[in-house]
DNA sequence: CTGAAAGCGCTAACAA
DNA sequence: TTGTTAGCGCTTTCAG
């Protein structure tokens, strides 16, 4: 049987009242008492029951985190610095995966909130007006979308998309394929805007397939259809599906870089490793996971639920937007179009960063 | 403000101990009274405290998850098999990242204790005696170890190992070496006692070189070591090694398989991906998470920290071994040694399995 | 600075 | 079948 506060307080001579202060309070207590009840905690092995002290005091010290896909190589590390991050705030993580299935992640919402101060929702496939209805029920954090009125962590996406786009530009393509994700990505909208409009900008013509499962099987399944397509360049919706349209694309005899440049999205660590290694967009992710964390938990402590308030009193509603950089490596090369000038892009340094 | 049970009451007209009923025991409750209440509860949206609710039963209905390393990919497939196991038996998880610090482990486990019905210990660092003596504040289940008196699930690497040795044989190597993993990993042991038995049986010479970081690091600090020792074939202690080490071997003019064959251990979604595709001994890492947390929860409902007990009152400590498979791909190819039948394993189909 | 008392949301005997 | 009562482990007024 785990010792309870009774115990430290029998076996201390003092009322549970102090005992509880000891830990929550410190400062109301005389130093003597305290010292000596915690040296009878020690030995009892006494912690206390968190479960117990949140039913009084509102906060649980849980957080909630909500991903997609465990298993997709994009989250773990986002996963991992939540985690410790939390952890070194004294909170403790659930982690839940959706199978992609707004369905589920409502109810996990739902499931959830009484457990956790607040949850992180990544990549949610969740309307806007149901992430918005949920917030009144728990505090929520997006990440990887924007939701109106809602805290959210955002990588820029789009400018990596651009800095792609301008890439291959750079090394002579002029039609370039967009491999799209899945329906209703807030990240997959953004790409396609930002490289639709960089194509024009440089005068390449964007061609874009799907939407697509976010997965190297998306990927693969694709490969024909770029092929047929007569694109000299691919940009993908993230690193997964490029290493899966690669892939096939080789077992059809097209070889990357020198018949079709790929460039991918996330960097990975899996991209660092196929061959051709793959020229990508890296996304801050794990910097996401912390920031997510710390949103969270920036809330006035004296307000258990509340959101965060300005000192003037008006509700901020914090964005954060991570800058993302493109990672030349080798799947990306020149294409048929020579640009002005040769000794541009198409001499960049093998695995040089450009943002 | 969310509902309480005294909402419901009210609402529904009815004391607080028939709502409570109606959720954690409905037959007792008048089908009339029932449905009322279910209505009204679901009105207000109410939804069960599990905090309360644990506290009085001494059963949180959450378990946590224990690894080493989140973003080590070994673990996803199991964390994600875990967690969707539990959250369809109405369990939700604690994942955290030890970062394979036997310290951190224990504090986690003191730290969790009180908010889990139970802890899944993955590939731990703690001693057997510490693991031992923490399985008396909180009922633990270990993965990928052996531990005196507890629930624990592994996978057959043993097997795996030897399996791995005989195909290298098979094909015509006679030195191998075995790239070692971590100190203190009981997987470690297991596959260097197994290749030593199966390296002897088959008139092979084992070198092993080690201990090592679990990592692709791991594997490309020892490239060159490799190379200098003589051998033609490798068997690593994951596929993250064997990756790097192939990696590092082909910087350095060595090619995999002619000039040397190479093994990994795990089969992560990354072996396939590779070039050369590696050759691997297959784990069931998702059956693991599952059977980890069925073990878990397959205590007597009616004792809350319970041990399973045998229909005869005597103890049980289960202990599953989940079986291993050798995928062959494109890693490993014939050695100096030509085998006695030529048309034996080094003709196997690509990606093909023997077990 | 410490104790007494009330109560967080809920379940579990026990009566009625 | 339902209500009453006590209390899980803890925090938090309020007195003293």
């Amino acid at each position: 049987m785990p010792a309870t506060i009774r115990d430290v307080a029998r076996a201390s001579g003092v009322h549970i009242s102090t005992v509880s202060r000891t830990f929550s309070a410190p400062h109301l207590v005389n130093p003597e008492t305290r010292s000596r009840v915690l040296a009878c905690a020690e030995h009892l092995g006494y912690r206390p029951n968190r479960a117990a002290r949140a039913l009084i005091t509102g906060r649980t010290h849980n957080i909630g985190l909500m991903v997609a896909d465990i298993a997709n190589p994009f989250f773990p590390p986002l996963i991992k610095a939540a985690e410790s991050q939390a952890r070194h705030r004294d909170y403790h993580i659930f982690v839940t995966d959706t199978n992609e299935d707004p369905a589920v992640e409502e109810e996990l919402v739902h499931a959830l909130a009484k457990q956790v101060d607040g949850l992180l929702l990544c990549s949610p496939r969740m309307s806007n007006d149901l992430i918005q209805q949920l917030s009144r029920e728990v505090p929520l954090v997006v990440v990887n979308r924007h939701v109106t009125g809602l805290p959210s962590v955002v990588m820029d996406v789009g400018q990596g998309a651009r800095l792609a786009i301008e890439h291959l530009s750079g090394l002579g393509h002029r039609d370039i394929a967009l491999l799209g994700g899945p329906r209703g990505s807030w990240t997959n909208r953004e790409i396609r805007r930002a490289a639709g409009n960089a194509a024009r900008a440089v005068g390449a013509t964007l061609t874009v397939l799907g939407p697509n499962p976010p997965t190297e099987d998306g990927g693969l399944a694709m490969a024909e259809q770029v092929q047929r397509s007569g694109v000299t360049a691919v940009l993908a919706y993230n690193d997964l599906m490029a290493i899966g349209l690669i892939e096939r694309l080789d077992s059809l005899g097209v070889r990357v870089p020198s018949d079709i440049s790929v460039v991918g999205i996330d960097d990975i660590a899996l991209s660092r490793l196929t061959r051709p290694k793959l020229t990508t967009v890296a996304t801050p992710t794990a910097a996401a996971g912390r920031a997510a964390v710390d949103m969270l938990l920036a809330h006035d402590p004296s307000s258990p639920r509340g959101r965060s308030i300005a000192g003037d009193g008006r509700r901020t509603t914090a964005q954060v937007t991570l800058q993302t950089e493109l990672v030349i490596r080798d799947s990306t090369g020149p294409g048929p179009h020579r640009p002005a000038d040769p000794g541009d892009a198409a001499a960049a340094a093998p695995d040089g960063v450009a943002s």
